[in-house]
DNA sequence: ATTAGGG
DNA sequence: CCCTAAT
């Protein structure tokens, strides 16, 4: 078929579906057509084919029949569009075809069509109009109709897409009025300057109009012109004007009834088979994503913003798309295969934040976003009411004038970094401060008698720490204050162990040397153990601590020991810290060594005792 | 709940 | 010490 002198290409028939003839009472032909950049139609290729394939599978399966008098389906995909064309209900036309057009057509083509559209059929505009009779006409099948229909007009497939589609219609789209009170679904030419109020009936894909449909669109929806030329702005807000709300996606949408369609397939589909107007294209539109979130979430929570193309595309690839299509399971599946890797909390709440903004920035309104953002902000999210208050401390300055009354010093604001020295939890320590809770006062005082106990004198004492100041006294009683409120609100371990951190206490020799011994006697690893049998009196030792302790030493066996072996000293002994006695560290080293190499071991318990003995001897000296 | 490691 | 992942 030629289209054009230029343009021309042979449109064959060649894709037919089988199951499209079969399936359907009334015969019904596909046809696969890919429409080049230029307006040229050329023949699907079979990678074509088979990449739309599952498609009209689908669609045959999920959409008996069409209930409009004809409308158009796109359907996008990497890159080609697919459209299907259906026809009259009443089955004066049984042919139904399908064009394949490149995605140049969404640029230059559009251009071109808009002059086309004004001027001689030349490209596009053919594509909808004439194509399909020359196809029918090369398929010589008797069914067709199509002429007859857009001649009889009643059935004149919507599509608005192609002002073109008007092509064909040229003569009487002028004469044609501007039938605001028509009900029927009409194409109209909307190549004429007079706005073309036809637009906004029945169903309308935006997306296929080009920049200047689309601002008669506008026009028509709002009664002003616009001079704008985003296409994606346009839609939006012809969109939006047309649905009266804000949830419109950028693209994609069908617009009928005043209604957005095509968001959810099944809203759409009707008893009598009617199909639903963008059945797949949900799933294959790039530029329209459906937000699982946004669907239950909140109704109107989209709102437009120029860059969410570029938010949308990319959780077009990760956002799992509720439908049935293939597409779905694909999708699906990949986020399957993502779960398949564990990521971290972090990388979650990274992709969640990084989501969440896009989705804010696409589909949330201002006013949810606001709040959205501010539950995300939180470092730890804990979305739970009764932490509201702790949330809403955290550092930005901003989040804190929006959000919630209640401020809490940034001092109580979970930090990654060290929190001050001093800064400890209430918890841990002063029970006396406020806390009526016995518990904690119980436990700590046992504590302290277990630490004094064990301890040496230098040990820091349980209750008030002289080292303090007492600027930090007062400093900290503050905090604790907010602290106390906020863990009795939260009442959640988590949040005061965000809040709160482990008084330091820095390790005693003798604490050390409990921690050799009890690494030469259980073995390196057995912390649990270690703990129990030698940091029985110490509790606020934790394996942990003595994992980490343990580290440190060998650490300390690396790098001080050799040193202090050559006699030279690094740096100056810092006075007011005590060094490891090279004993011990010495030791350190050898159980490392030993415990490394040998894997399993049997504990030496003589020598640990011995070493002890010597070094806490050494130790009492030093301290 | 522990343990191992990175921070 | 904190925080997490992996057991």
């Amino acid at each position: 078929m030629e289209v054009d002198g230029s343009n021309s290409a042979l449109v064959n028939k060649s894709e037919e579906n089988d199951f499209e003839k079969k399936g359907s009472s009334d015969p019904v032909v596909y046809q696969l057509v890919r429409v080049e950049g230029d307006g040229t139609l050329v023949p699907a290729t079979e990678d074509d084919v088979l990449e739309f394939e599952h498609f009209l599978q689908d669609e045959k399966v999920n959409f008996p029949s069409i209930e409009d008098v004809g409308h158009v389906e796109e359907f996008f995909s990497n890159d080609c569009i697919l459209l299907k064309k259906s026809d009259l209900e009443d089955g004066s036309s049984k042919v139904k075809t399908l064009e394949l057009h490149t995605q140049k057509m969404g640029t230059d083509l559009e251009e071109n069509r808009l002059d086309g559209s004004l001027g001689p059929p030349s490209n596009s505009g053919v594509l909808h109009g004439q194509q399909p009779d020359k196809f029918l006409a090369e398929q010589g099948d008797s069914n067709i109709a199509q002429q007859d229909n857009a001649s009889t007009e009643t059935a004149k497939p919507i599509v608005l897409n192609d002002s073109c589609s008007a092509e064909k219609d040229k003569a009487d789209a002028c004469s044609r009025p501007v039938d605001d009170t028509s009900t029927e679904p009409s194409v109209s030419g909307v190549t004429s300057y007079v706005p073309d109020f036809s637009i906004l009936r029945g169903e309308v894909c935006l997306d296929d109009l080009t920049i200047r449909e689309l601002q008669e669109a506008f026009r028509a929806t709002f009664g002003r012109q616009t001079t704008v030329k985003d296409k994606i702005w346009l839609k939006r807000r012809i969109t939006m004007g047309l649905t009266n709300s804000c949830d419109v996606p950028s693209s994609g949408c069908v617009v009928k009834d005043y209604k957005i369609v095509g968001k959810d397939v099944r809203q759409e589909v009707s008893n009598t088979g009617g199909i639903p107007k963008i059945g797949l294209q949900s799933t294959l539109v790039r530029d329209q994503v459906t937000y699982p979130g946004n669907e239950g979430d909140s109704p109107s929570s989209s709102y437009y913003q120029s860059e969410d193309q570029q938010g949308s595309s990319k959780r077009f690839k990760r956002v799992p798309i509720h439908n049935d299509e293939p597409q779905g399971n694909l999708l699906a599946g990949q986020c399957t295969n993502k779960r398949t890797r564990k990521p971290t909390k972090r990388y979650i709440e990274e992709l969640s934040d990084i989501e969440t903004h896009e989705s804010t920035g696409k589909l949330s309104s201002p006013a949810k976003r606001t709040a959205h953002d501010e539950v995300l902000l939180k470092p730890r999210a804990a979305p739970f009411h009764e932490l509201e208050s702790l949330s809403t401390i955290y550092p930005t300055r901003k989040d804190t004038l929006g959000g919630f009354s209640v401020h809490v010093p940034y001092v109580s604001r979970m930090r990654r970094g060290r929190p001050r020295k001093d800064f400890i939890s209430f918890v841990d320590k002063e029970p006396s401060v406020q806390c009526n809770v016995q518990t904690t006062v119980g436990m700590l005082s046992k504590e302290c008698e277990e630490g004094n106990h064990v301890r040496k004198a230098s040990e820091v004492p349980p209750t008030v720490n002289p080292e303090r100041g007492h600027l930090e006294a007062v400093d900290r009683k503050g905090v604790q204050n907010l602290q106390a409120n906020v863990y009795k609100a939260a009442s959640k371990p988590k949040i005061k162990r965000g809040l709160t951190r482990k008084h330091h206490r820095a390790w005693t020799l003798c604490e050390v040397v409990k921690l050799v011994d009890g690494v030469a006697r259980y073995g390196a690893g057995k912390w649990s153990e270690i703990r129990k049998l030698s940091f029985s009196s110490y509790s606020y030792r934790t394996s942990v601590d003595l994992k980490d302790k343990w580290r440190n030493l060998i650490r300390a066996t690396q790098t001080q020991l050799p040193a202090q072996k050559d006699g030279v000293c690094p740096r100056k002994i810092n006075p007011s810290i005590i060094p490891i006695p090279p004993s011990i560290l010495l030791r350190v080293k050898e159980l490392n060594e030993l415990q490394s190499q040998g894997g399993g071991f049997t504990a030496p318990v003589k020598f640990s005792g011995q070493n002890s003995k010597v070094v806490q001897g050494k130790g009492l000296g030093f301290l």
